[in-house]
DNA sequence: AGCTTGCATCGACAGATGTCGAATCAAGTG
DNA sequence: CACTTGATTCGACATCTGTCGATGCAAGCT
């Protein structure tokens, strides 16, 4: 039978830090939470949609720039770009007549985290920097 | 037509090293190198299934130990599993009559790096701490 | 050899997903 | 106001996906 113990973490207790699908099981309700996002970034077309948009951080992408740069309809963009939004990974707001994406880092800031496992007990990073410059 | 010139990289032209989708925009073959990858995490019980395999780092998890955790089928649960492995997010071995899997930490740190945003490489005049409010 | 247990594969099927064209809404222009 | 351009929404449709039960295969046991 074998009834192994999956290890009941704690270290992620805190509350909304999510912190690492690597270390501990996620329950029920975050692996929901993170597969919809995860199932967003799940489509080539969405993943250079926002690769697109993120890189110009800090700024912004009109419709206009992202739908030439596909062979799909403008209603399909329109539908992926949508898709993104509700995943929480982009906004947009309307200026004029054009509509303008951004990225919001702080749900890909959030997936890195849960993708990244801590740093091998062997080497505490924790540089003091701001010390010169 | 606005012909905006999207930022052609340079930076992670090395070649496996796939530097991150939030600075340059990816090219149609990485997207879908990726999408596979996101795909696959694109679902609750696939993710709490990688979770429960990978916070057993470095161990590995027997079939027999993840089957129960879930109400679903035991071909659904395989079938699962095999979805992830061929992601590259786990592998497994036969050991006698049992079956375990292990998680392949590669693809994972890919993904981080691939999500991460390297240090604001601007880095605006932020409140020289001292400034008055 | 037969039997039993653990896992994978197969075939089927309901529901989700990606795509399109057509219609609609939003803003600016004559 | 009529007209044009940019973007979203709608309805339809082919395909993909998650799930199941049944079956098949691999190992160990009696």
């Amino acid at each position: 039978m074998s009834k192994q113990e999956l290890v009941v973490v704690g270290q992620d207790s805190a509350e909304g830090c999510c912190p690492t699908l690597l270390t501990a099981p996620l329950d029920e309700d975050q692996a929901a939470d993170l597969a919809k996002v995860f199932k967003a970034l799940g489509d080539p077309v969405r993943l250079r949609l926002l690769s697109m948009i993120a890189s110009r951080a800090g700024g912004e992408v009109c419709v206009c720039d992202l739908t030439p740069a596909f062979d799909l309809s403008q209603p399909t963009i329109s539908h992926h770009l949508k898709l993104l939004k509700q995943a929480g990974l982009i906004d947009s707001e309307r200026r004029g007549t054009w509509v303008y994406y951004r990225p919001l880092p702080q749900m890909t800031d959030r997936l890195a985290a849960v993708l990244t496992r801590p740093a091998e007990p062997s080497m505490p990073p924790t540089t003091p920097a701001g010390a010169a410059s």
